[in-house]
This record gives structure tokens, C-alpha cells and sequence, in this order.
DNA sequence: TGTACATCAGTGAACGCGCGTTCACTGATGTAC
DNA sequence: TGTACATCAGTGAACGCGCGTTCACTGATGTAC
């Protein structure tokens, strides 16, 4: 098996995305590299010509995730119209029954927090980038002072996907989501309060 | 070895306050049967004596602690001033800084939210005694429709600190503790807009 | 154009280890006489 | 009061299994001649 340049670096990809989706179905310690590479259409054993550790996957997977959130902010509408559609689909049910294509955030934020160092800082330069951009949509004038806000809200909203996501009843988990939305519309339309 | 009724149930309870220990600080996958009883200060074949199984641990060790997180709002001072010291001391650098002995959502929320049914009914029934005794303290004359407020907080606390956890540098995580702070008291402050 | 060879992405078995769980056993204590 | 026995919380070795990681090997393709 001989293949063009293009080929070792697209079956990487494919591990990278196959294997964040994984991390936020089943957590990362709830991740093993067979299944992984069976995801992505490989055997176990090809995993260290790709990465030199599992560890070094999670922070390339992590950082990818969020780059990916941040992508997805360029297919919103300008202007309050486009924020106001992101607090309502990251707050949704759909959201909340399909952690796999979802936030990484709202699925792994804990575990981050106790993961490696190269991990913590892959998902600090992810978060930084993503908060700067969701902060020039919030106020395209002066982004940095809403920077603060841009963060509040995105850790609230990390915080009430996760809780409606650990309802163990499906009426309550809704209604946490119903709530959290309208927290959150009221926390973008204060002025400045956050932002200090 | 023969002991005296109380003494089985002393080390059960035991091993439930080592187990939520060690959950916070090293997460439900990250911790083991046989360190679970090490921290508890016995081998791994008592285990069973005690629970049906880890994930029975785990539901009931989820349950403790939401419940030592409750009964600890009974040391604060009544009124405004009581819920602003539990905000300044949950988004804390010392809190940050020692899961272990922390909130077990900041700890868990996400894990709790891929566990079995038991363990999310278990975080469900706490959660919510927890939240009807913070609405309490919020507005005793009508803690019902301060629900949604003490829940909305509560998520935005949760998410920062996880949050303040996950970032790589220290002068950051605090700056997230610092408007997380300012965010939240002005969440207290607002009159009504997040409990429709 | 046809053949021989080098490359190297991917295979699959194996490594030692810790996992959750089971079980035959121990031995300090309470009870019976 | 002293001895024999029953109890049962706790021990520690073992179970099969999946973990992260290593490695000798395969075999399709690109290159050299």
C-alpha cells in the first residue's frame, strides 16, 4: 500500500474528527484507540504512525472541535438576529440529544480541566480564539470590552446544556433548556454589567 | 473480626465520603475500585459487602454530595449578604483549586450526564433540593419563582468554573473567577427577568 | 513498455497493566452454656 | 468466670477483559533502469 503526499495527512483528519466525535459520546477516558481507529476505518495498530500518544490526539482533537465552533459562527446572520439564533440552537434539544456532533465544551469541559497540560492549553488557545470572534459579533465596534460578556455567556450556556443534559426526567431537562435561554437572551440584551 | 451494628454502617459511609473525594478529583472513570478502598482504608474484595456495584457507588456517592453541598448553605448569614459570600466562595481561587473538596458538578456535571439512570435520578432528585433551598435563601417570600434564577446561577457558576479549570494560565483562569464574579452578582441583582 | 525493487501506510498479534467483579478464607468479637 | 462455637466484616488472590503501546510483517504503489 503506496500513496499520493495527500493520502497519511486526509486518513489523520479522519481520525481527528472520527475521534472527536467519539470523545464527546463517551468522554475521553470512555474512549479506548481500538475503538477510535475503528471509527475511522483503520486497525488499532496504525494509531502511532498518526499520533505519538493518546494524549497528543485529545489536545489535536480538542483544538479541532473548537475550531470547528468557531467556523460554524460564519454561518450565522450578522447582527443580534445571528446571536440570538446561536443561544437558541446551542440551547436546544437537538443540541442536548446529539452530544456527538455538539459542543466540546458542554461534553468534555470537566475532564479537560484534569486532562494533560498540552490538552489545557490546545482547548485555552480554542476557547480564546472562538470567545474573540463570538465577542466581534456582540459588538462588532468594540469587541474587547465584550470579550467578558462574550465568556459569561458562553460559560453559562456550557454549564445549563450540561445540567439538562444530567436530568434524569425529559420534562425537566426541557425546561432547564426553556429557562436557560431566556437567562441568556436577558444577559445579551443587559448593557455592559459583564463587561467591567 | 466482629464488630458492634454501627460498625458497617460507619465504613459504608466511609468509603461514600472517599469515593466522592476521589470522584472529584480524578473523575468516575479515572477512579478505580481498588484505590476507592485504598482511600477508605481497606482492600478491594470489601467492596461488595457494601454496594451492588461501582455504578451503584457512584449514584449514591453523587447523592451525598449533593446533599453536604445543601446543608453547607446553612452556614452562610441569611439574606443578600449570605448569597453573595456562597458566589464569592464558589467562583474562588481555592475552590479552583481543590476539586476534591469542592462542588461535584464542577467536577462531574458532564460524566454525570453519560452515566446510568441511577446516577443521573440520583443527581436529579439532589440538584433539585439543592435549587429549592438557594431559591429560598434568594427570596423567602416566594422561593417558587426564584427558581429558575437559583438554577440559572447555579449553571453559570458551574460552567465558569469548569471553565476557570480548563485553562493552562493561571493569570487567566483568575481573570474568568474575577468577571464570573462581577456576572453573576449582576444575575442577583436583576429583578425577575430569568424566572418567567 | 516491462520488470525489479524500494517505500511506507496499514495490519494484527502481543506486551504488561489496571479494570470491575468473584470467592474461598481469616480471625476478632459476641453469644451460649 | 471460663470455654467452645457462630458470626460476618474484611482479606487477598484470581477471573476475563480492555486499556495504551510496541513491533514484525504485508502488500499496493511509485520509481529506476
Amino acid at each position: 500500500m503506496r500513496y499520493g503526499k495527500e493520502h497519511k495527512q486526509a486518513t489523520r483528519q479522519r481520525i481527528i474528527e472520527a475521534a472527536g466525535r467519539r470523545f464527546k459520546a463517551d468522554g475521553i477516558d470512555g474512549s479506548g484507540i481500538a475503538t477510535l481507529m475503528t471509527d475511522a476505518g483503520l486497525t488499532n495498530g496504525a494509531f502511532y504512525a498518526h499520533f505519538q500518544s493518546k494524549d497528543d490526539l485529545v489536545a489535536t482533537a480538542v483544538a479541532h472541535e473548537l475550531h470547528a465552533q468557531r467556523e460554524s459562527l460564519d454561518e450565522l446572520p450578522p447582527g443580534p438576529a445571528g446571536v440570538e439564533r446561536l443561544v437558541r440552537e446551542y440551547l436546544s434539544v437537538q443540541h442536548r440529544d446529539d452530544p456527538e456532533h455538539g459542543c466540546p465544551s458542554a461534553a468534555l469541559l470537566d475532564e479537560i480541566g484534569r486532562s494533560a497540560d498540552a490538552t489545557k492549553q490546545a482547548y485555552t488557545d480554542g476557547v480564546l480564539a472562538f470567545i474573540g470572534d463570538f465577542a466581534a459579533r456582540l459588538a462588532p465596534q468594540d469587541p474587547q470590552s465584550a470579550h467578558a460578556k462574550a465568556l459569561s455567556i458562553y460559560a453559562a450556556m456550557i454549564g445549563t446544556m450540561q445540567m439538562s443534559r444530567a436530568m434524569a426526567d425529559r420534562a425537566l431537562a426541557d425546561e432547564i433548556l426553556e429557562q436557560g435561554i431566556r437567562n441568556v437572551l436577558t444577559l445579551l440584551r443587559a448593557e455592559g454589567e459583564a463587561s467591567g
